[in-house]
DNA sequence: TTTGTTTATTGTAATATTGCAATATAATAA
DNA sequence: TTATTATATTGCAATATTACAATAAACAAA
């Protein structure tokens, strides 16, 4: 009992949950905010803007990186982050998608 | 220790992480993507949809009803579902907006 | 009233998440 | 080589989530 059954769900209902998890976390929605904010990739100072410990920011920073909501490019001793446009264009897809098929319904 | 530090973030950030985290399982998915799929509210047979007991889909419903992602109003024995336009709008205006800051970028 | 139908709540077990100290790793600088 | 700096990993405690059997509640129909 309690144990997760996502094989009951389809890969496409797994996928979505598993990229809104990576943002169901307000530290994660600040580091995208953050990352937004300057307008450019950003090496290193993460951990000096978020209100958490360093081993904290990495685990955060590390699943936004599996669920590909941002990329980490190595540059020297530092690593620098970006958005990924592509999945953030996945988000935007979905929303539009359901945006248009509720403008079709009456409720 | 592992006690969430939602108070070190803003209101803001911890409104949309609750807002992901309420789609952060795929049978809450499943259930935003039942309820499109058909042209109005739908009446009861939700739970009928899910491979899931019935207490489990009762527990996810509540779950997206206190997010505001969907509505239920009492129509005799059953409820009526609906999603709550308001709440998609959130969805797409962070996703659109995101979207044009970064279109702004380099990177 | 009693019976059936639908949804909610409670209690509990299994598992996952969060946070951080301590430590490890990797690359550069001295 | 030996620091120094930046990030990752490990281990563990506290808490949250998931799932469901059992039960309750609310209502309609007989």
């Amino acid at each position: 009992m309690g144990v997760s059954k996502l094989d009951s769900f389809s890969q496409n209902q797994n996928e979505l949950a598993v990229l809104f998890k990576a943002l169901s976390h307000p530290a994660r929605v600040a580091i995208i905010e953050y990352l937004l904010s300057v307008n450019s990739c950003i090496c290193g100072d993460i951990v000096n803007v978020l209100p958490l410990a360093q081993p904290t920011v990495s685990q955060h920073l590390k699943e936004l990186k599996n669920a590909n909501i941002i990329k980490g490019t190595i540059e020297g001793t530092a690593i620098c982050y970006c958005i990924n446009e592509v999945t953030l264009v996945k988000f935007e897809n979905y929303f539009s998608a359901i945006s248009s098929k509720l403008k079709l319904k009456c409720c």
